[in-house]
Parts: C-alpha cells; structure tokens; sequence
DNA sequence: TTCATTTAGTTCACGTTGTAGACTAAATAT
DNA sequence: ATATTTAGTCTACAACGTGAACTAAATGAA
C-alpha cells in the first residue's frame, strides 16, 4: 500500500533527489543542483549542508575557477563513511566485495573452489570468513556497514532460494545463515548481475542481462529498475522454449533453450571439458567446437526472439560462459533476431558482452545498498 | 528525472491515497481513512472536505448504526462530476463508453461495421462522430471530461499506431484525428484489456492479459500497473516461438503462436468461416473443430511456457476469440503448462477466461483516465 | 587601484501542510 | 439522567520549501 507523505517524507526525498544527480552528474555546486532539482537555492543549500554533515557528500576544491563572478563549490559522494557489502555464491567461487558510495571497490576477496555437493551450511560458515575479512577492512578504513546482498544462482522468491540446481541445493534461506551487524537481503545472481552491469558495465537504462552458466538466467531493467516479476522469479530465460519436441531438461520439459546452449549442452557438444578449453578450440577454427557454438547461438537466437517479442528489448548483454564466447555466439544469435525480428519492429536489439565477466553479480550485490542509501539517505542514519 | 516534493506534491499524494482507499472499500468513514491511510483524523477531514467540495466524494448516510458511540459518516467516490472517455477502433465495430468516477458505465455506444481497409481519416471520422454523441449525453448529465483514451488493435510507441495488420494501416496518429476538448492517448487494445480486466474483469494485480485475434497481443499487469517495457511494445506473444521450422508467419519468420493459434489459422484448419461458427462444430463435438482448437491450445501452452519462465505469470487471462473458446483450448494448454512448469515452479499458472469479453478495452481506455484521477485529483481542477 | 558586474551561497520572514491533543457531537449502555 | 464510546473539528505547533534580500568572492573595466 502507498504510504502517506509528512514533512520527513518530502525532505526524505528530496536528499535522495540531490544525492541521485551529484551520482549522476559527478562535480556539482549547489547552484547546479538547484537548477538540475528544480528546488530553491536557500533548499538544497540546507540539503546540501545536512548531507555533507552526515558523511555522504564532500565539498572539493572551487569550480569554474577563471570565470567571472564567485566560483561555486564543488561538492562530490563522499566514499569516507558509507559502505556496502556484496557476496556470491557460485559453482567454483565465493566473492565479495566493498564498496563506498562513490562507487570504488575498496575492498574484494574471492575463494576460488568447488561448492559442487557441499551442503549450504558448509559453504555459507566459508563465505561468513570472507565476509567478516571484508568488514574488518572496511572498519579499520572507517567505513560503516548500511547493508549486504548476497546473490546465489538460482531462483530467488521470498528470502528463499528456491533451487540451486549446479550446487544441488533446494529451498534454502541462505541469507538468514550469514551473521552480520545488518540485514542480508538475497537475491538472484542474474537479477544482480543485470544490475551490476547497469551500474558498472554495459548496461543501458532498458536491457536484458543473460547470465549463461550451468542454468541460464536473465535480469532485465527496464527504467533502470529490476523487473522482478509477480514473484521474484522472472528472467528464466533458460526454459524458454526452443523446440517442443527437443532434448529432455532437467526441468521435466523437452527442448528448453539450455539443452541447447547451457554450459553442458555446449562443452559435450564440443567435445570439452572446460570453457578455456573451448574457447582455444574456437580460436583454432576447430569446427566441431564451431558446430557446437553455433547450434547454441541458434537456439539462443530463437529464445531471445520469444524474449524480445514478450518484453520489447533493444539491448541485451550476453555474461556468463557467453560472455567469452561472445565473438563467435553473436554473429549467429544475430542474425536469427534480424531474420524473425527486423520486418515487423524495424530494429533489431543489440548484443553486447558482458564487461564485468564473474564479477557482475558481486559487485550489482554491493551496489544495491549503494543505490539504495542514494535514493533515501535519511534512513540511513550516521552513527 | 524525479521531481522535486513541495508541500503541494505532499497534499496531491495524500489526496490520491484518501481516494485510492475509498476506491478500494467502498463506503468509508473519516476515522476508518485515518486508521487505514496513516494519516491523522485532523488531516484526513482537512483531505475529505476538500474532495467533496470538489466534487471527488459524496457523504452518503450514517455508517455503523446500532453500535455504541457517534456514528461516522461514509464517504463513496462520487460519479457527479468526472467523466472518462475509453474509444476503441476495432476490426468489425467502433466502440466507446464514459465512466464516471465510481467506475459505473454511463453511457455506451457501439457501431458494428468491417473496418479493414477503410483509410484511417473515414474510420476516425466515424469515431469522432460516436465520441460527440456520447459527449452530449455526458454534458447533459452534468459530467466534465477529464480525459480520453483511444484502443487500437496494434503496437504503439510514441503516440504512433506502428502497425495494424488487420485494417491495413501502418504509422497512424490515430489519436490526432479526433478533435476532442481533452488531449487523447493512443494504446494498445491488449494492454487496455489487461487494464479493463484488472479493474472490471478476471485480473489480479499480477497477470497477463491474452486478446487472441487476427493477431495475438497480450498485456501484462504487474502489481497492477501496465509493464509496457522499453518502448511501450512488450506483450507481442504472437511472435513467440513456438517451433523454428513451423509454418510461415505475415511478420516474415516461421512458426510464431500466430501461426498456430492467430483467428485465420484456427478457422482454417478447423473448416468455418467464423468464431461463432467453430464454436457451434466444437458444441457438436466436430472433430476436425477439435483438432483445430486442440492445435491451437498447444502451441498457445508453448508460448505460454515461455512467457510464465520470462515473466514469472500466475494467472493468465484468455480474451478476444481464446474467450468464447476457452472451455475448449484451455484444459490442453493448461496441461502443457503443468507439463513443463509444474516440477520446477512448483505450481502452475491459473488459465481464466475473460469476463468482459469484446468491452475489455473500452472499458480499461475509459478506465485509464479514472485511474489517474484518483490517483492525483488535484491535477484535475473541477470548473 | 577602485568599483561595477556577475555568480554563489546564506539568512530570514512567510506560506503551506501535517500533527497532537483538547474539544465538541452524537450515538448506546447503565 | 448520566457514563461511556466513537466520530469529527479546532487550534497551537512544528517541519519544510519559497523567495527576496543580503553577503561573499570572483573577474573586468576605468
């Protein structure tokens, strides 16, 4: 339900609304502000005043020196006082990382290794260490902790990770097993890498993220927000389906774009075991591995068309296992899209790779507290 | 760009929150808004006096007789003032209707006739006729027009009818032809039956929207708002892939739903000439009618699937054609559902056919207008 | 060097809005 | 007839943004 608006609300946005274009517009004097806010000078003065009070702006030296008349001052995001935590578990890895609100990673530790089998108690007490390593730097930076998010591969809905096929998880509430001094939210490692690439890489206001791993998943923004779906469980691109009468998946269905282009489908189909080892076959013109990578570009192609039809896309950012073979998935997946796309829309949506690679779910991870403290700082108090 | 909140955004909002709440349950007392808003009985008074001097609510009888204590006065919306125009331009009819501000229809007039291939100038003249006429009877009720929404049975982006295969045209303004007191918006049919259904009808504040015609649209309603994706084209399901070497679909690739499930391939493989027609065979248990439709249930369960893995679904409500068919294709879709979502979803989407039938659009048109009204009266001034 | 001009930022009286609690109003229960 | 209960109004107050006057700090012209 809408919450009523008092004072504290409309103040509450309007610090969110100045701290939203210093993120945006990096140097900024208070007149700009005014003017890119809409709001008074005498406002965003006592906006501008309270927040570089509570740490989360810094006056830097004049600008526009040189000019005529008084020069303004320049005030930026302060990266001294807040930070954010960010956590994945993956198939081989558990990462993390720091950051302030400027956006710097000032901290990020990662543990590559197997979590295949391990049970999620195992695997969290390790991630637990990370995290308390992290902290521990953060603390001894200065910085104070506003929130964590930790991204799991798998569907997300309600604090519960619902299933973790590559980990062999089910049903897991794998935030509330982390000890931290604040609340872990959980989320999709799809969902989060979409948003690390909207914030950090190759994102756009509007695009899909396709997170190609043993499963395939998507997050897609639209306005810059996350679509999360009725539940939390949009963007399984992966079981799109390809062919009704297609290979078996293990989700009980046949012919779902992963039997075509998830991490498996397309290793065994090349006849490899590793994704580096794939890519050298690439790179050699091997053309069993070019076979393999073009039968999954195809079958990409088609699930995105159904995507773009559903969702009305014009960019999508292809990470994960596509992210290095993006030069030979593109072209093919292209072209599918050109072909059942292109007459009827006119355009055609742009491939792009991913630029983060395995950090993007981290680091969207650590960004969403980021953003959150930008839009509504006051409920964020200083100690 | 977020706007700045003064004191006037504050009171807009808490008025459209008073008449959100009384939207929602009916008849409503001063202390219950209070209660129920959050806000204070001083503020709410200030906030109802104001909306019933404007001609937003009406203080019916005495609430709460028999019991102990100073009885409360209910407040409704009223449906004296505001009145919303919906339009629809649609293959076989033109139709509109006015709603006053509690949602009742007031009047509504209908024009069956085959628009296709009649140019857009003499279709909207037609129209504009229709609206006048239902513009009189408003006036003279004693209604002011708040605003005006126009259906069209085809992708709009911009204010611009892209495409609408079924009459012939391409790139209408169509919105702009009609000369009426208020500006008039232009939207797609499906994504105004999604609204209609969700206001009117068999929605839920998250489900899709499925208007099975010539062609296939679907709207998406998610926590009742319209997802209409980056540029406004989301919900073409009927170009979803169903098979990649199926039959060749008029948007010039090969096995789209529509191919399968579009108006013209059931009433062609089914053998008759017209929905009402199939519908009869189907009752008489035709076989070759049943083969027909249980083709198209199918291929509708397929794309479906990946529409629900995309959009994460609950609910799916069938309109246009897949209405009157839905005792017939929705058991075979629904299995195909179940078949494919039900081991990794763990439930499977309720299938429900449309209540409104052919007025879902109209009525979610005129129903856009009420909407924003009661979301931020004070920008419709009363005269 | 001096002073006008220009731009940045602060101060303060003011208006608008929601709040809290006292107060009035109107019903039933004792 | 009076107490009790619930609804609604009234009033002093506080929070916040506004706008105009004012101060501050730079450049440019005389």
């Amino acid at each position: 339900m809408t919450q009523p608006v008092r004072h504290d609300a409309m103040r509450a946005r309007n610090l969110g609304l100045v701290l939203g274009e210093v993120h945006r517009a990096a140097p900024l004097t208070r007149a700009a502000l005014a003017e890119l806010t809409g709001l008074t000078k005498s406002t965003v003065s006592k906006l501008v005043g309270d927040l570089v009070d509570a740490g989360f702006l810094a006056e830097t030296g004049p600008a526009r020196v040189g000019e005529r008349g008084r020069p303004g001052v320049s005030v930026v995001l302060s990266g001294a006082r807040v930070a954010s935590l960010g956590l994945e578990v993956n198939v081989d890895y558990l990462a993390g990382c720091v950051l302030d609100l400027s956006g710097t990673v000032r901290f990020s530790r990662r543990i590559e290794r197997d979590n295949r089998g391990r049970r999620p108690a195992r695997v969290l007490r390790s991630l637990q260490k990370l995290a308390d390593g992290l902290l521990a730097e953060a603390e001894a930076a200065g910085l104070s902790l506003a929130g964590a998010v930790l991204a799991v591969s798998g569907p997300v809905a309600d604090g519960v990770l619902a299933s973790a096929p590559n980990l062999g998880w089910r049903d897991v509430r794998a935030a509330d097993l982390l000890r931290l001094p604040v609340p872990v939210s959980l989320e999709n490692e799809a969902n989060l890498g979409a948003l690390g690439e909207l914030w950090f890489g190759a994102g756009s206001p509007e695009f899909l993220y396709v997170s190609g791993e043993i499963g395939i998943g998507a997050g897609l923004v639209v306005g810059s927000e996350l679509f999360r779906g009725a539940r939390g469980l949009a963007g399984e691109l992966g079981h799109v389906v390809v062919s009704s009468s297609g290979p078996g998946c293990r989700c009980g269905a046949r012919g779902c774009l992963e039997t075509y282009a998830g991490q498996e489908a397309v290793l065994t189909a090349a006849g490899v075991r590793t994704v580096e080892a794939l890519v050298r076959q690439l790179a050699a013109d091997d053309p069993r591995a070019v076979r393999a990578v073009a039968a999954a570009a195809e079958a990409l192609g088609l699930a995105l068309t159904s995507a773009v039809n559903l969702l009305d896309l014009d960019r999508i950012v292809l990470g994960g296992i596509f992210g290095p073979l993006f030069r030979w998935l593109a072209p093919a997946a292209e072209s599918v899209l050109a072909d059942r796309l292109g007459p009827l829309r006119g355009s055609v949506p742009v491939l792009a790779p991913s630029t983060l690679g395995a950090t993007a779910a981290t680091l969207g991870a650590a960004g969403t507290t980021i953003h959150r403290v930008l839009a509504d700082p006051a409920s964020f108090p200083v100690r």
